[in-house]
DNA sequence: CGTTATTTGTGCGTATGTATT
DNA sequence: AAATACATACGCACAAATAAC
């Protein structure tokens, strides 16, 4: 217990989620100092190195910042579109007005790729295809690759497994539902791609037209990948947005 | 010296930055494990817990992974991603392993738009072009739109001033020295586009072809609009990564 | 199958430097 | 000038995961 809580999980990670919390939920707004090093050492029992672990990882998610001599801060969320990241609520939001049509049914296929990010041993993933639309129109395609006991989660769902079906779900709206652990994150990764032609007619554009494509890699609490989700978006409907700020001073 | 370099700059940031360069410079592909902390320690006259902190920097910037057991690994450049934007710290930070060559020196134009955009009165603003490299090679192509007074702060910067010079500036860090107040955030928007023909001469690719781009609107401290940045980047050689968590609302 | 060596992860203590109040 | 608070650095101990034997 020297090293580790009872739990296993790091004491450093307990008194960051903490301290996010109370931020989020709006403990420390407009520009109260959070309290020192010493008293959450104090306050948690444990040493003031165990204090700046946590610190250093909420200074690096953009939760807070620091001033030498003065003390911590939560990061101002300022107006409009706040913050530096989007959130996973935004995109479970996307079933309130988009539907989803399966291409390919949902099933096992060999995609070394696919298997390495997510971190599998085996070779073999589950995999499904799908458009997301609009008002009718096709907006983004969409590949999804998952982790065997996703799948495993996912085999009853008739919205996936049946070729053409209409929904209004989403993936990680039914893993999050159906997985013992929630999902917590995901690492997203945006880049250009030009339409390759099943692509193109699916979305109804022309072979070559420039996409943007976004990867995502969703992860449980536990920090195990559970889903790879491919989608290329026509640019015309979809543009990213973030606001980038300072980190220091 | 026993807490900081006579320079100034932490040991653990020095070793950051060395291996993020051995990495970018590819000496660690394939899988090839990263030296131990313990190995990296004796190399550098440094502390195990010096070490540790450099790499808990590369893991939070995507760079490395690692595995209890195993050791420190370069993270798999499956699209090619550079590097991870989060901070404006990290876009000043580009100087660090790029270059600048100006391809249309810094000079006054007339772009109703790009004026807008800056929130300007006048419908004229100041342009550079600009190509930036990584080795040698060219992955993207910039058009850097200046308030008048963002202008008058670098009209004697030789670097931007002179059609071909090669150097390794940024914008913004000469911008958040020479302007009186800082640069505290930025705007950014992310879409596809297809190259057009002079674009994809400079970068070396075809007509056509999807490239990344992001547009960049930088404020000062008193949210003032004074720089617009429009980036075109090669999707094989950047993409760019976020992190999306829970709760976030 | 356990044992051992290697490597990273966590936690604590201490000392000193630097910035702010 | 002094107190406060964060920043950097080193040391040690033990835990946990991995791999080799």
């Amino acid at each position: 217990m020297s090293s580790k809580d009872q739990n296993g999980e790091a004491a450093y990670k307990v008194l960051a989620r903490e301290l996010r919390q109370a931020i989020l939920g709006r403990r420390y707004v407009d520009g109260t100092r959070l309290p020192t090093e010493a008293e959450l050492a104090a306050e948690y029992q444990v040493s003031r190195q165990t204090v700046r672990r946590a610190f250093h990882d909420l200074v690096s998610e953009g939760m807070v910042y620091r001033v030498p001599g003065r003390g911590t801060f939560a990061a101002p969320r300022d107006g409009q579109y706040l913050r530096q990241f989007g959130s996973i609520e935004d995109l479970m939001g996307l079933s309130l007005d988009t539907q989803l049509e399966v291409l390919r049914p949902l099933r096992r296929k060999v995609d070394i790729d696919a298997a390495s990010r997510l971190r599998l041993d085996s070779d073999a993933v589950h995999t499904v295809v799908f458009l997301r639309t609009h008002n009718g129109e096709a907006f983004c395609h969409t590949t999804v690759h998952l982790h065997p006991a996703a799948a495993e989660a996912l085999g009853d769902v008739a919205e996936l497994t049946e070729r053409g079906a209409v929904s209004d779900v989403t993936i990680i709206g039914l893993l999050d539902t159906r997985l013992p652990s929630p999902i917590a994150e995901a690492e997203q990764s945006i880049t250009a791609a030009a339409a390759e032609k099943p692509l193109a007619n699916a979305l109804g554009c022309h072979a070559g037209d420039p996409l943007l494509r976004v990867d995502r890699i969703y992860l449980t609490t536990d920090q195990q990948p559970v889903e790879l989700a491919i989608n290329h978006f026509l640019p015309e409907q979809y543009s990213y947005r973030v606001k980038l700020r300072r980190n220091t001073r």
